[in-house]
DNA sequence: ATGGCTTGAGTGTCAAGA
């Protein structure tokens, strides 16, 4: 079984892209970030015509996220409960019998801002949601674009992003409350190649440089990360014409699809 | 150089991303 996670950057945009990948690779589950679309928006029908099942917690222009699958998604559950969030950045649902977390977490903007305030709360609020869910689905991913660098060999620059957004000690304390409530980095479990990242800026030719940086994961409980044969990034999307600022990522795991 | 692309909104130009 393949799962996988990719901010596509507006779904309407990148939608060819999307169903080549999905053709390309047979994953079994994408989560998608930054759909930036409402529901009356989102491509069901190209997606069904694919093979594709489609949950999806959408607003107009911002944010948004979804989960395709090959099975029937069951109990879908949008937001963080408890959790006052006029975003629309995460989606559950049970595939498989796998729970698949599907998050697009806040960016913070800069060190000491009100949105870094937000997502700090953000985030620790959605470890406690983890942390429950856990109790009821011990076989449980969390996949998504964390905005969140975990360490230095994350980043094409540490010394150039030591403390900035997506590298400062805070938000990697909040990516490691992840790992504390009994997760592990599906991309680490294995042997990868130095400077490997999931994001590039458009800008100053960032992708052909490799000026990147790893902020999307995939986090799987203990019998998942058990069963897990591998994880990777794809770089092949990033290539194409109009391509997404961010690469997806895929993890093959020994259950049965 | 608070920029450098890209998207969505909407038709001039800004917010937001990371």
């Amino acid at each position: 079984m393949k799962i996988a996670t990719w901010n596509v950057n507006s779904l309407k945009v990148r939608l060819p892209h999307v169903l080549d990948w999905l053709a390309a690779t047979q994953a079994d589950v994408l989560c998608l970030q930054e759909t930036k679309t409402e529901d009356k928006g989102f491509p069901y029908a190209e997606l069904q015509a694919a093979g594709y099942h489609a949950v999806h917690n959408g607003q107009k222009t911002y944010n948004g996220v979804a989960i395709l699958a090959r099975s029937t998604p069951d109990d879908v559950l949008l937001d963080i409960p408890g959790f006052a969030d006029e975003q629309k950045r995460v989606i559950a649902a049970t595939v498989n019998g796998l729970r698949i977390v599907c998050a697009y977490m806040p960016n913070g903007q800069a060190v000491g801002s009100d949105k870094y305030e937000y997502k700090l709360r953000w985030l620790a609020a959605l470890a406690d949601h983890v942390r429950e869910e856990l109790k009821t689905w011990p076989r449980l991913a969390l996949l998504g674009d964390y905005n969140i660098a975990p360490d230095d060999r994350d980043v094409h620059d540490p010394v150039a992003w030591k403390d900035q957004i997506l590298c400062s000690e805070p938000e990697r304390a909040a990516f490691r409350s992840f790992l504390d409530v009994g997760l592990s980095d599906a991309f680490r479990l294995f042997e990868q190649p130095e400077k490997t990242y999931s994001w590039w800026d458009y800008r100053q030719m960032g992708f052909r440089l490799n000026r990147g940086l790893r902020i999307d994961h995939i986090l799987l409980s203990a019998p998942l990360a058990a069963v897990c044969g591998s994880c990777s990034i794809d770089r092949a999307p990033r290539k194409l014409e109009r391509p997404s600022d961010h690469a997806p990522v895929i993890a093959s795991m020994e259950i049965a699809g």
